[in-house]
DNA sequence: CTGTACATTCAAAACGTTTTGAACGCAGGG
DNA sequence: CCCTGCGTTCAAAACGTTTTGAATGTACAG
């Protein structure tokens, strides 16, 4: 195999690697995910376990996580016994997978946490000291801010999960960037 | 302290080192962050120490990564000995510390490493063999997707970088969320 | 100059996560 | 049936990260 080939394959998985972490999966993951997205054809648990050197039962576990998370998908080869898997290559399908499974839970989970504590303040209102009072506006100024700022980041998960026209790789590859 | 006071504070500081871990930073750091954001006062490092039980070695070296972040600030108290801090409570301008000098590198990396990638087997064309070819070809298609990626990325985040004009949150508060 | 009250550093320990490989389970072929 | 080849599981080990606390540094007051 030719030294440029290996590399790119080389580089692109290794960056793929530090990727995934970003998204808070795990550096085999993108490895994983990299090396099927490089490949023409499907691999096997084995293909994998011997391209990156590590063991069967990582590989195994490793990919189960990825087909969960819509990164990869089981391919049935006839004839054969092996499983081979494929990368899900429409990386705005796997953004929008994760999104929409992870991170809006997240933020959803985040306004009802701050909701509640808005209201808690509120309805003990009655109960407190006069200096329990001035902080209780403060946390309540506080609220409002990190509400605003969950709002904000729940508007754009939506508007890129929502946005059903899918986003046009070739003309942005093309496009002239200063 | 009235229970409400303080459940609301436990609460908040944890989902603040929530978030911190979401983006990247330790748990501990985000506690801090949270803990100064719900101090109408500044707070010395042994009161952050005692306030989340925590080594005071430990407060000190997660303040100074907050100062480098841009998400505390040192607040010099008249006849004080100690150190002070407050929190940064403008979230956008910390979420703009971070996207500029991290999340900016980061892209402008990935793009200069798949540029290179391009070139490389572009400029090795002639020594490959024909099959060497055929997967060339495909490693180009696939670096295309990833450098549409990582510009789309690149735009996203100049767009919230770029914009001077600061975001509302008032008006935002105030929205009608469906 | 000395003592005090703080902040900082860093090696060791605690802790959490990931990786491994051996044991196990399972299906299909002979 | 039993054997073979594969996938899965999980306890132990390796590894990485975080936390601690003692040692050290530093600045100021007296």
């Amino acid at each position: 195999m030719h030294e440029s080939l290996i590399a790119v394959n080389d580089s692109t998985v290794a960056g793929l690697g530090r990727l995934a972490r970003f998204f808070g999966f795990s550096d085999v993951m993108g490895r994983l995910y990299g090396t099927l997205l490089l490949s023409p054809t499907p691999l096997s648990l084995d293909d994998l376990a011997s391209r990156l050197k590590i063991s069967k039962g990582s590989v195994s576990m490793n990919m189960r996580a990825l087909e969960r998370w819509g990164m990869a998908k089981e391919v049935w080869m006839r004839g054969e016994r092996k499983k081979y898997y494929m990368a899900e290559s429409d990386l705005w399908q796997v953004i929008r997978n994760v999104l929409a499974s992870r991170e809006r839970r997240e933020v959803q989970l985040a306004l009802q946490v701050l909701s509640e504590s808005i209201e808690k303040l509120q309805s003990a209102e009655d109960e407190l000291t006069k200096e329990e009072k001035e902080l209780s506006r403060f946390y309540l100024e506080r609220m409002a801010d990190l509400q605003a700022f969950f709002q904000v980041a729940q508007m754009a998960l939506e508007t890129v999960l929502g946005g059903d026209d899918t986003l046009d790789f070739e003309a942005i590859t093309k496009m002239e960037l200063g």
